[in-house]
DNA sequence: CTGAAAGCGCTTACAG
DNA sequence: CTGAAAGCGCTTACAG
């Protein structure tokens, strides 16, 4: 079978746990020892069995990630960073998709995987208010979002109302005043819609313009470029006018942008553009896409400190975390000066 | 502490093993004896212990699908895709990004999580020939790419020869004549960049026109956006003349796209352009991407069965898949017809 | 179909 | 600093 620590020991001259204690790092071994007990592991091709391990300590090193899609692209930067995060701290990261289905959702609270993982950093799309007894879970868990909130667990959110006034400031001062909000949804009473919703209104009310429900745009909760494009061809169709959009996220924004092109409209020119998230691709979309970093570096890193701290128990009373925002100057707004200056040269 | 099997069985009146034999979904159990095993389970709210089961199994349910970084969408799209079919053989996937440091990827090959999971799909990038011997490894290990074969494992690659000729000739097709091969590297002698690039010069030599080294631009092994608009971007600054460029991968493709309409070039009046990999992306995107899809759908549905085959031992001889490719046509080279037809209408 | 017992490979008090 | 022994919670022959 499997070369185990006893058979390092006896090799090594020396117990099983003076194996374990050189395996798992401890101190005050002389070098003599530990020398020797190497020496014999290398021998022996000894690999620590980590199920063993995970069966004695009630630990595994593992914590899941559960995001509605891996394939959208704020998950998938969101998921990479998660991972790095984790492996600096010696955790491997598992990640689960629910696609934003009700029973997937469940299921990630309560299902098998949640005895194999020391915690859970979890991204729910169709839980919300009602549902907070579900979050009283036996395990470290921090929720990303702000579709539900429970007073005993972590949280790492953003600043959504403020960002989103942000964006639709960005374009009120360059004299937009038909600015399509692009991603309420009316069924929707919690999460970023309705939060960021209220950011644009917020920054109409405070420019003194009257809002236009022709202009606030509900689509479905699949933020994804097809919707963006799907539902401002649709508005189009329809005969509205506008001269801007705030799409609720960059996949929105750049669908929308998309059609707007093929529909033979000038972006900025014609209609200007702002997202929300600062995913990679908008640094090379055409135009580059003005957008709001709600935070990208610090939501993984601080998640998975919150689930570390946590799960070593050094942390501290539940907290709310919503880290500094900022707008991406970009082309499809006017605002990135490579597109003013750059000329054909071919 | 937890509520184990043996509780259950206690409280049930039957042995663990029965118990066992309820939770494992074994067959031939009285319907009577399940039923109060299963209620025993709801009143204890007894949870299954992954740990010790792994420990006596010697089987953890875990694979792990190692690729360089998760934020690139290819590869983002992949991993969504292995979780998937992983779920639905009841698997549970770790990811570990490498980043191309070989360092870091002979650690994927001998890490301590390799005891930790049944199984690898790994997708290399600075591991080559010379490395065979690191792959006699003593798990299920499925290879994803080209870059290195071993007679004793699996692989899942894709067509990129034929592929790549295919790209080109769609190109010299609509008499394009100055083609850019954007990606390959004298430096690398294997993998998808010189299997594109033989591609490539194929097509030309089937049309009898003379490859022009000016046209044949390296990039570094980073295929992003970044990499193709910089790299597209000094091509033009050199004064090099082009009608058409084929990307060795989308990112590469769309940033060079990105880049070319940014210096005022019309795609595809001005220039054509062609990617490789059907990311999402390049569907919404403007103009949408021709691309080339290897084979998506297949490539990771094959690789999880591969590792589930081989891990339950009903795999036979090792096998190299290489799916059926197609071109996906778009409007980067005038083939999309819903530019064709579309008008503004506002 | 079910029970009693051994053992997977670790870590951890308990002694020294 | 190190040894001997117990036990984490399962599954699996072995019996019945």
């Amino acid at each position: 079978m499997a070369v185990t620590m006893q058979d390092v020991a006896r090799r090594a001259g020396v117990s099983a746990k003076t194996v374990s204690n050189v395996v798992n790092g401890y101190p005050y071994i002389r070098p003599e020892t530990r020398d020797r007990v190497l020496a014999a592991i290398a021998d022996l091709g000894y690999r620590m069995n980590t199920s063993a391990r995970s069966l004695r300590t009630g630990r595994s090193g593992l914590i899941a990630l559960a995001v509605p899609e891996l394939s959208v692209p704020y998950f998938a930067e969101l998921a990479s960073q998660v991972i790095t995060a984790a492996e600096e701290r010696g955790l491997t990261v598992i990640i689960e998709q629910h696609g934003g289905r009700r029973d997937l959702e469940l299921d990630v609270l309560t299902g098998e995987r949640r005895t194999l993982t020391d915690g859970l950093i979890y991204s729910p799309l169709a839980l919300g208010p009602g549902d907070e007894a579900l979050l009283d879970v036996p395990y470290p868990l921090v929720l990303l979002g702000e579709r539900i909130f429970h007073p005993g667990i972590d949280h790492v959110t953003m600043q959504n109302t403020a960002a989103a006034r942000l964006a639709t400031e960005h374009l009120l001062a360059q004299g937009r005043r038909r600015v399509v909000a692009l991603g309420p949804n009316p069924e929707q009473d919690v999460g970023s819609a309705p939060l960021r919703f209220r950011g644009y209104r917020e920054a109409l009310d405070a420019a003194g313009i009257a809002p236009d429900p022709s202009l606030e745009v509900p689509t479905n909760r699949a933020w994804t470029h097809a919707t963006g494009a799907r539902t401002i061809g649709r508005l189009v169709d329809d005969g509205v006018r506008f001269d801007a959009v705030v799409g609720f996220n960059d996949s929105l924004a750049l669908g929308a942008m998309h059609e707007l092109q093929v529909r033979g409209f000038r972006v900025p020119d014609d209609v200007a553009v702002v997202g929300f998230d600062a995913i990679d691709e908008g640094r090379y979309s055409n135009p580059t896409l003005t957008t709001i970093d709600p935070g990208r570096a610090e939501i993984p890193r601080e998640a998975v400190r919150m689930i570390d701290e946590r799960k070593r128990g050094v942390a501290g009373e539940p907290t709310r975390i919503a880290p500094e925002f900022r707008l991406v100057p970009g082309g499809s707004t006017g605002a990135d000066e490579r597109v003013d200056t750059a000329v054909a040269t071919a």
